[in-house]
Formats: structure tokens, C-alpha cells, sequence
DNA sequence: AGCACGCCGACT
DNA sequence: GTCGGCGTGCTC
């Protein structure tokens, strides 16, 4: 007797094997099950499917077997492939293509052997750790109000809480009473990057592994070789794994007893993937959470506008949002928040870099011993050379965009190609010897603050240290680490760098933050740039000041050097009113009709010419037009992308825009099919791609 | 996506 | 004479 098997194996949508495959099987073979099969004349490792409803056995086609079931792992749950399926549906890719993509490398390379023998391992029995209690702090009133409402609701919940408001916290109690409510619960903790992974696990660890044992968590992000994400993986599988902390990733971590989902700074733009399928890990928590009722707590201290408005109260005209918004003001344990001075550099001479006053400032704190962070949004000495004479300028042959000056080893570097030649000795073009750097990087900025403060000692006589950290500088492994402990033991006085050092790290003596050029936010073409720099300043704003002992005496401040200084957004900075900023941008957003009150769709397509990417774009535009009239779909016209060539690849862009999410998806994938037909005729086009609620557009 | 098959250019 | 470039087409 032969059954039918549906297989789900690593094919994209657009290659006409895009669903299931079908093949034959002597023995049931349950769906969620791991297989291998056989595809022309490669094994591939698949995943069974639900029996999908057509039946008809086309007479004629013989199906090919099935090599081999993983046997000794329970297969992959319903909800597991709900989440897939959903989240290939909503996103435009094959089931196919997401399921692989989240199950561990190691998995698909392994020969039923291998596999055979690794399950022969005999799994570690976990020494028996000491059995202490840990140290656990007594809640605050506000944060045991919100815990309250978290065991009481049903959530989503939006926790918004200021930096210092102890988020961490609630994530560990609420985390521990599902622990303790059911033996077998599962939870699973995010954060946006892996660099603040280590922080997190090291708190989870310190709470839950005295009680539960070290094994109680595993993390997961590309960090991880090989052989620790299929170790991680199965733990989680089969429950061992209590705890999940991870990066986006982990939202398709298989964890049987999930109950309940922290996404922590859950506004940040790294929870949406930005290649093969772009989901946002963030919204496919919520909907993961909703499908196993699971609770999910996103938490954050400038939620991201979709999350803020979901989560609005309700007024005399409007319903309240899907989410649970619960606020915590407070700052526990720790000074006020920073007072925010601004600079008006339209009263500065011309070409300053720090204003005199912000330097009197710096001078103060170093005088008392104290830390200073100073951000720049651009790594590199400068962002362009140039001839003073022909004004040449540091193009890059491969993309229409400037090289990079890196003075340190004396590079012109293409951040978006990685092209990297020497700095010429003299102009290229005209042979000028006066070739000079224009606008400023953090490398410049280091220099630059080392001239400024040559004369300024530290209070025992010492010299000062200026240490910088980005991109750059903690491009080996380990080196962030090392950098970030090298702050913390004060072997540091300024500490200058990009975004990079605003999120997550405490700097517990750092009392002044100062934001050197943050303008070119304010006037972006990019609708959510204001979002992104509020976010920003206030995490900067919030690595002040985290030592009570020390704010008692002087106030923590956060500086912010602008030519628009009244500007809104400094305006509520000042304040530290996000929900003021919030409110204010959502108003834009809804006159302007953009999300979270529409919602959009990107496509994007690379070809040699510039022509070509928009043909193609503009013959998709008209395939739709006609019916995505019916579905109140706005194709908008093809334009080049921002940075229209990289490496040499001509890249085009086409947005929609729909006020129902469900009509657009419907819309999204009939219209989809029609693409990779019009594909054939535009044989120019190289890659093309749908990103759906894109970030940056 | 892979991977085979297939049909044209410069080398051991 | 072959090695190898990547265009076309197929895989349950």
C-alpha cells in the first residue's frame, strides 16, 4: 500500500514548483515530520505537509518515494506550520522556502547516518547545579501594577517604560510565573541584535539557573556554529529548553509549550528581515502569540508608531486598539532623566564642530571624573574627498555613491559595494596635490576632540582617553565586548561613536551624551526618519544618568546640536514626551494617509540598465492596474531607488499602497504569479522581490 | 534554487 | 582535440 506525501522542500515561489511536492510513501508518514526526497537528481531534506485537499490522484504520473523519515523527532507541531504558512503567504515566498529556512543548517546536511548517530548520542545529563535562590529585587508598586495586568488580560500588551524603568523586570516576572505555572511552559525572548544578547541571556541566566539549571535557556542568532543552533534547536523541539532568547530568528524557533513572547525594544528596524523573505519578526510574534495564546509583551521606551497606535486607549468615537498599552513612568533606582540642552548652530561660527559651550561642558565632567558619549551617524574619517581645483570627487566606479575616507589605513572604502582602493596621492583627474576630506566621521570626530582637549587632564593627573566604537572598530569578534568593558572601567573619559553605542549598553558613569548632527533626520524624504531619530536621542538620552549615586549632585544631560532647535522633535525630546511626538506624527501619518493608517508593499527590481529595471516594473504596473482598481490597490509609478546603482546594478523600485492590509495581500499574491510570467519576457531584469510593510522606502 | 544538458571560444 | 563559459529547461 503506497500513500501520498505532501513535501514542503527549499524551492522558491517563482519556479513553477512552488507548493507542495508530492511522492510516495509504503508507511503513513505524519504531517510536521522531517524527510529526505529525492528532486531530479538531488536529496533534499523537506518537511511533510497537511494533506493537501485534492485527492485526485493524476492517473499516469508516477510519483517518486520518499528516501528516508528523521526518525526520533517529534514533528514539527500545527502551529509551527501555521506560522510558516502564514507568514510565506503574507510575505510572497513559498512555504517551502521559510519552513527550511528556519529549521538549523545542520539538519539539511546531515546524511540519515549521521543523523542516526547523533541521535545515538547520548544527550548530556546536566550536572546537577547548586540549588540557590536567587537574589530577586522587590518589585516596584508600578511594576507589580503591570504584572497584575498582564496575569489578568489577554493581551498583546505594549509595555511602554522609560529607560531605567526596569522593563528587564517585568520580562523576568512574568517570565517566572509562567515558569512556575506550568512545568512545561516555554517562553521566548527577543531583542533586536545580536550584540545585546549576551546582556539579556546573563540576566535570565542569573534569575532562572539556580532553580531550573543551566539548561534551562538556549539562545539563537547567526552567531552560533553549526552544531550549537541544531543543539539549540532541538532543545527547544523537545521542550528542554524552557527559555528561547534570540534574535528575529527565534520567532520560528519550534517550541511546543510557548506561552508567553517578550519582544524588547520592539520598535527597533532589525526585526525586519531585509533579505529573502522580509518578515518582521515583531508582527509575526503577535500573530504567533494570538495563534497558540501565547501572551506577548513587546516592550519598549519609543514603541514603534504601528504598536502605539494599535495599543490607544479608547475614546467617545474610537474602540480602543488590538493591543494592552501599560505605562511605567518611573525610573527605579536611578537619577532623573537627563536634562536635554540644545545648541542653536546658527549662531556659531561657521564649520564648528562642537560649540564652545558643549565643550566647557565635556571639560566639566571630565573635571568630576565622569563619562561622556558622543554620536555621530557616520563612521569613516569622511564621507567624500574632493580636488579643491577640478572638484573631482571620491565617486565609486561601481555605485552611485561616495567612498568613504578612512584615515587609518588610509582607505577610499564603498560602504555599499566594499570596493576599497588606496587614497590617491593626488587628484585623479587633474593631478592636484590638495585633495581634502569633506564632512566629518566618527574617525574625524575622535581626532578632532583629541585636539580640542590636548590641554585637559583628568583629575589624578592622568591623560585623557578618547576610544570610539564602530562599525570599524569592532569589526573582530569579541572586540565590541572588549571595547564596551574597557568604558565600563573607567579607562575611558569619552567614549565617541555611532548608533551603535546608544542602544542597550548601561554606561553607569556616563553623565553627559551629546548628538552632534542629527538634522538630516528631520527634513528625510524617508516618512519615518523622525520616528528612527526620536528613538534614537531618547536611548541616548537614557544611558545617562543610570547611577543614582552620582545624578544627585548634578543633573545628567543630554546635548543636541542642531540648526532647527525648535523643531518639534527636539521640542518633545526636551520633554521627554514621547506620546506628545507620537501623537504628533501619527496626525501627519493619518493626513497623509500613510501606515499605520495604509498599508504598503514594495517591489523592487535589479537589472544592467536603469531602463530595464523600470520596464519591467512599469509592465507590472499595468498587468495590475485594472483590477488593483477593484481592490483599492494604488500602484505608484517606477522610480529609481535612493542609491540607484550598487555594484554595478541598476535598482528600481514601484510602490502600492492600500488602506486594507487583508484586500492588498489578496491582491499581492494573484498579482505576484502574474510577475514571474512577465519575468520571461524581461529577460534583462536580474533579481526582483516583493517586500511587504517595508521600512524604508 | 540547483543541476544537467548543450553549444561556442582559448588553452594543457 | 578538451576545459569551461553560462543560456535554457526541468525537477513531485
Amino acid at each position: 500500500m503506497s500513500h501520498p506525501i505532501s513535501v514542503m522542500v527549499h524551492t522558491p515561489a517563482h519556479s513553477g514548483l512552488g507548493g507542495a511536492l508530492t511522492y510516495s510513501s509504503d508507511i503513513p508518514v505524519d504531517p510536521g515530520a522531517l524527510v529526505r526526497v529525492p528532486l531530479g537528481s538531488r536529496e533534499l531534506l523537506g518537511v511533510v505537509w497537511d494533506d493537501t485537499t485534492q485527492e485526485e490522484h493524476v492517473p499516469g504520473i508516477v510519483l517518486r518515494p520518499i528516501a528516508c523519515v528523521l526518525e526520533g523527532l517529534a514533528p514539527l507541531s500545527p502551529h509551527w506550520r501555521q506560522l510558516v504558512q502564514f507568514a510565506a503567504h503574507y510575505y510572497q515566498r513559498s512555504i517551502g522556502e521559510v519552513a527550511l529556512a528556519a529549521l538549523p543548517n545542520q539538519l539539511r546536511e546531515l546524511s540519515a547516518e549521521q543523523w542516526n548517530r547523533r541521535l545515538k548520542r547520548k544527550a548530556k545529563v546536566p550536572s546537577p547545579s547548586e540549588r540557590h535562590t536567587p537574589d530577586i529585587p522587590v518589585a516596584t508598586q508600578e511594576q507589580a501594577q503591570v504584572l497584575g495586568q498582564i496575569a489578568a488580560h489577554k493581551g498583546p500588551f505594549l509595555l511602554f517604560g522609560n529607560t531605567g524603568s526596569g522593563k528587564t523586570e517585568v520580562y523576568l516576572r512574568a517570565a517566572q510565573d509562567v515558569l512556575t505555572g506550568d512545568p512545561r511552559a516555554q517562553i521566548l525572548v527577543m531583542v533586536p541584535e545580536i550584540n545585546l544578547t549576551p546582556q539579556l541571556e546573563a540576566r535570565f541566566r542569573e534569575r532562572f539557573a539556580p532553580q531550573w539549571g543551566e539548561q534551562c535557556l538556549v539562545t539563537m542568532h547567526s552567531g552560533l556554529t553549526p552544531a550549537q543552533r541544531l543543539n539549540h534547536w532541538l532543545a527547544a523541539h523537545n521542550g528542554q529548553a524552557r527559555i528561547v532568547l534570540g534574535t528575529r530568528m527565534a520567532v520560528f524557533a519550534s517550541m511546543p509549550q510557548l506561552q508567553l513572547i517578550v519582544v524588547d525594544e520592539e520598535h527597533d528596524p532589525s526585526y525586519k528581515q531585509q533579505e529573502g523573505a522580509r518578515y518582521s519578526a515583531r508582527d509575526l510574534a503577535v500573530y504567533r502569540g494570538q495563534l497558540e495564546h501565547a501572551k506577548v509583551i513587546l516592550g519598549s521606551a519609543t514603541p514603534s508608531l504601528e504598536s502605539w497606535h494599535h495599543s490607544r486607549p479608547a475614546t467617545d468615537t474610537d474602540p480602543a486598539g488590538r493591543y494592552l498599552r501599560l505605562h511605567m513612568p518611573s525610573r527605579v533606582g536611578q537619577g532623573a532623566l537627563p536634562l536635554v540642552r540644545r545648541v542653536d548652530m546658527n549662531r556659531q561660527p561657521y564649520k564648528t564642530v562642537f560649540s564652545s559651550h558643549l565643550l566647557d561642558a565635556m571639560r566639566e565632567r571630565i573635571a568630576r571624573n565622569e563619562q561622556i558619549l558622543v554620536l555621530l551617524n557616520r563612521r569613516g574619517y569622511a564621507p567624500v574627498l574632493h580636488c579643491t581645483d577640478c572638484s573631482w570627487k571620491s565617486e565609486c566606479p561601481h555605485c552611485s555613491a561616495y567612498r568613504v575616507f578612512h584615515k587609518l589605513d588610509r582607505t577610499l572604502r564603498c560602504h555599499h559595494c566594499g570596493y576599497t582602493q588606496a587614497v590617491p596621492r593626488a587628484c585623479p583627474s587633474c593631478g592636484n596635490q590638495d585633495i581634502s576630506p569633506l564632512g566629518r566621521g566618527t574617525e574625524q570626530l575622535e581626532e578632532h576632540l583629541g585636539e580640542l582637549l590636548a590641554d585637559v587632564r583628568r583629575p589624578d593627573g592622568t591623560a585623557l582617553r578618547i576610544a570610539r566604537i564602530d562599525a570599524d572598530s569592532t569589526r573582530l569578534k569579541g572586540e565590541l565586548e572588549r571595547q564596551l568593558a574597557e568604558v565600563h572601567s573607567g579607562a575611558i573619559d569619552i567614549l565617541v561613536g555611532t548608533q551603535m553605542i546608544a542602544k542597550g549598553h548601561d554606561f553607569r558613569r556616563v553623565t553627559l551624551v551629546a548628538a552632534l548632527n542629527p538634522d538630516g533626520a528631520l527634513f528625510s524624504s524617508d516618512f519615518r526618519a523622525p520616528e528612527r531619530l526620536f528613538s534614537l536621542l531618547m536611548q541616548a538620552a537614557g544611558r545617562a544618568g543610570r547611577d543614582a549615586s552620582m545624578s544627585l549632585a548634578h543633573a545628567c544631560e543630554m546635548w543636541v546640536q542642531s540648526f532647527h532647535p525648535q523643531h518639534p522633535l527636539f521640542e518633545a525630546l526636551k520633554q521627554h514626551d514621547y506620546p506628545a511626538f507620537a501623537d504628533q506624527q501619527l496626525k501627519e501619518r493619518l493626513e497623509a494617509n500613510l501606515p499605520p493608517f495604509s498599508f504598503q508593499a514594495l517591489v523592487r527590481a535589479e537589472a544592467r540598465s536603469q531602463q530595464a529595471a523600470q520596464d519591467f516594473l512599469s509592465a507590472a504596473r499595468d498587468a495590475g492596474t485594472a483590477w488593483a482598481d477593484d481592490a483599492l490597490v494604488d500602484i505608484y509609478p517606477a522610480v529609481p531607488m535612493s542609491i540607484q546603482r550598487v555594484a554595478n546594478i541598476e535598482r528600481a523600485q514601484m510602490l502600492l499602497e492600500c488602506t486594507s492590509r487583508k484586500a492588498l495581500q489578496g491582491f499581492l499574491s494573484h498579482w505576484q504569479a502574474q510577475l514571474h510570467t512577465l519575468r520571461g519576457h524581461h529577460k534583462q531584469v536580474i533579481r526582483w522581490a516583493i517586500d511587504v510593510d517595508p521600512l524604508a522606502i
